[in-house]
DNA sequence: ATTATCGCTACCTAATTAGTAGCAACTCTC
DNA sequence: GAGAGTTGCTACTAATTAGGTAGCGATAAT
């Protein structure tokens, strides 16, 4: 194992082609990544903070993300905690309208709203 | 097991709330699920062609998240094998800019460009 | 009948995730 | 400046998921 944070042009889990988009669909395809991402869509966080929003999200494996989101440039530490840098906001630009897309998606499937 | 594919309005891997975006997040944070949407994109596949594209992913997991993406109506099977629902196929919709999305990150990250 | 392909299940091992405890560093209060 | 509280995190273990291989039953062509 070369390094296991998925990077663009490196063979990553399941993927050995390196294909930046398999690359990012793994580093996102980890539990609680893209979470993470909304989460912090909103502003920055502190560690714990983080941690409740996440329900609680172990330790150990809140720490790993934010040591792959760091490491793949998309998260940052501020004065305030961890939040996204810009390419992370960018990011997220694209991921914001799945969350308006669940919501038609789960009256589709007839699941009960859960709520905001 | 009540069920194991995450549906919104229900409590979900590592989500309690089961708000349809954390469920959505957790369907699509499973290896291979965002990948496997993104090859059904180009058309119908056959198992063993899906396979194929997805670097020979191992038959259990890929009939796992077939079975997991088909209960949650992104994917079906017609004539010509497996192939994306009406729904799948507007969840590709906004998964597609993440496509070139990765190719910029690739850059600022100054890896090399894996091709395709 | 034989061979080939296809979709998939069974089974096992490896890797990842989840959960819990707690420590070192820092701040605040007194 | 001792004690209490908070924060970020590491260490360790248990549970769950992913990955790999073998092969079966079904269908189709030879």
């Amino acid at each position: 194992m070369t390094s296991d944070v998925p990077k663009p042009g490196q063979p990553v889990r399941g993927s050995k082609t390196g294909k930046p988009i398999m690359a990012l669909f793994d580093l996102l395809g980890r539990s609680w990544a893209l979470g993470i991402l909304w989460q912090l869509s909103e502003g920055a966080l502190t560690f714990r903070a983080l941690q409740d929003r996440c329900e609680q999200l172990s330790p150990s494996v809140l720490n790993r993300r934010l040591k792959e989101l760091s490491a793949s440039g998309l998260v940052c530490r501020g004065d305030e905690g961890y939040e996204l840098t810009a390419m992370g906001q960018d990011l997220f630009s694209l991921l914001q309208p799945f969350g308006g897309w669940s919501e038609q998606w789960a009256e589709a499937l007839g699941a009960p709203d859960g709520g905001d």
